[in-house]
RNA sequence: GGUCCCAUCGUCUAACGGCUAGGACGCCAGGUUCUCAUCCUGGAAAUCGGGGUUCGAUUCCCCGUGGGAUCACCA
């Protein structure tokens, strides 16, 4: 019980169950409460709720510590260093809710629950058929008998009153005696159940503050009549706001296209932008300002500006933000990025090689916010000009201002002279070998049977940065190759 | 059905009870180098309804309406 002075360090957690999904809701959790932690200075801690050994999922702690990590949230306590906790994982900690279950028994608030699965099950369905909420504690055995350790041992609620709270995002909140009720502690496999075994880790663990979803707070007064029966202090309630769907009326599901986070790490989303992203999703600092990098969240994150209302997960506006982040990353990040799509697509060698796939990059990235977005470039065959022998036929070299495609044959042909003279080392260099005549004969009646020589296609690039990645060699000889087709 | 929570442009949101309700995404239009993209500029777009308190309500209160959560040997 050593919460009780003001000045004691803040201690958050994120306690996920292992069940092989990381969905989005739960990471704007733990991102929340990193955020929390770091800001104050204090400790987060990572716990894993592995008590229903029907729903865990192999391998999933490895990729709950993977999504934190890749998100960069790094706990100080967690299944791979749980410190002066005994564990971090709650299946280790069997004897420990033992204890404090038996600390209840003895004082007359736990009782083993004789009915079987069959029999609760009516009482439920009558229940609901009566129209109103199942009550366990309605029929609650008169002598329920030893404990043996295979029956579910159930909570008795002392006190049957309404109860009111403070959370510090909702403010004063408050349930009726209908939410209060002998709930299970322990189930008939000895494990315990969330409803008991958070409460304990909390406390033991030192977490000062409880932030969860919002679908907790009509259990909240189960909760509370359980740290009143323990003796333990309250921790203090923060509620998130949930994630909606896109529509921003039901909570983000995988109908709506939810995927796991590293999913998001697969189609090329930055962890900066995914976290500035989530970030923003029930919380903000006020201002105009939207893109926070390195260590702003941190600075600027503050409980009062959490949000109480629900926010839509609008995945056209974490595009744009994943752009914001891919336009500042250096040449070596961009390349990384790309070519990890781009194997054999992007290849050039000659004079400038290094420099015009640096200008490739560039091009795609200013056309793409993520890996699909690239690679269904590719799959349009917007990059076969690279690569790809051009077939120029009749309807490609119809341009728009030329009834007849031949009247461009002797700008193409000067065009190739002045290509010849030009200086490749860069698209502006190009550019002012060509721009003169250009302008002589009209911009577009020159640049577009050029970019479409050059590129095969109605729709691409401007001239100049084609020829500069193209290259000298490539350049010319496309440029021929059309003026051949069009002197056919 | 009981209990509880929430409510500003389509979406994310800003606005000590006080300017023509601001910004961002998306959308539309114009411009920058012909097309696509980028970038720039501009535009359309919101306080759920009704009462009350107040000199004055997006803001505070009440009632509706709408949406959501919960009522497990799941967390």
């Amino acid at each position: 019980m050593d919460h009780k002075n003001n000045t004691q360090q803040v201690v958050t957690r994120f306690a996920p169950s292992p069940t092989g999904f990381m969905h989005i809701g739960g990471v704007r959790t733990a991102l929340f409460a990193y955020l929390l932690a770091k800001k104050e200075g204090g400790t987060f801690i990572l716990r894993i709720e592995d008590t229903d050994k029907n729903r865990e999922v192999e391998g999933s702690i490895k990729h709950i510590q993977e999504s934190l990590k890749w998100l960069g949230l790094d706990w100080d306590y967690g299944p791979d260093n749980p410190g002066e906790f005994d564990s971090c994982l709650q299946s280790d900690r069997l004897d420990t809710y033992k204890k404090y279950a038996e600390k209840l028994i003895a004082k007359g608030l736990a009782y083993p629950d004789p009915y079987t699965k069959e029999e609760l099950e009516a009482f439920r369905e009558q229940a609901q058929k009566d129209n109103r909420p199942f009550l366990y504690r309605q029929h609650r055995p008169d002598n329920p008998g030893e404990w043996d350790g295979t029956q579910p041992l159930r909570f008795k609620v002392p006190e049957i009153k309404r109860y009111e709270w403070t959370d510090l995002v909702r403010g004063k909140l408050s349930a009726g005696e209908e939410m209060l009720d002998d709930i299970i502690i322990i189930k008939a496999d000895g494990y315990p159940t969330y409803n008991f075994a958070h409460i304990i880790d909390d406390f033991e663990m030192g977490v000062t503050h409880v932030m969860r979803g919002e679908e907790f707070i009509s259990s909240t007064p189960k909760f509370l009549s359980l740290y009143d029966a323990l003796e333990i202090e309250y921790p203090l309630f923060v509620t998130l706001p949930p994630i909606m769907g896109p529509d921003g009326k039901k909570k983000l599901s995988k109908r709506d296209g939810a995927k796991d986070l590293l999913e998001y790490r697969s189609d090329g989303y930055l962890p900066e932008a995914m976290r500035n992203f989530l970030a923003l999703i029930g919380w903000n600092p006020g201002g105009n300002d939207e893109i926070f990098r390195d260590k702003e969240l941190i600075e600027k994150f503050s409980l009062d500006k959490i949000q109480k209302s629900g926010g839509a997960f609008n995945e056209e506006k974490l595009k744009w933000m994943n752009k914001e982040y891919l336009k500042t990353l250096s040449p070596e990040e961009k390349a990384t990025y790309v070519s990890s799509v781009t194997p054999s697509t992007f290849k050039l060698s000659g004079e400038f090689a290094d420099q015009r796939v640096n200008s490739l990059h560039d091009l795609a990235l200013e056309r793409a916010s993520n890996f699909n977005e690239i690679k269904g470039a590719i799959e349009a065959g917007e990059y076969d000009w690279l690569n790809t022998d051009i077939q120029y036929t009749t309807d490609l070299l119809q341009w728009k201002n030329d009834d007849d495609v031949t009247a461009a044959l002797p700008r193409l042909q000067q065009a190739l002279n002045l290509l010849e003279a030009a200086d490749f080392s860069s698209p502006d260099t190009i550019k002012e070998a060509l721009w003169p005549f250009a302008e002589e004969v009209g911009k577009g009646e020159l640049l577009w049977p050029l970019r479409v020589a050059l590129s095969g296609r109605q729709q691409s690039p401007d001239p100049f940065t084609l020829a500069y990645i193209l290259g000298r060699e490539m350049t010319i000889s496309r440029v021929k190759q059309a003026c051949d087709k069009i002197g056919e």
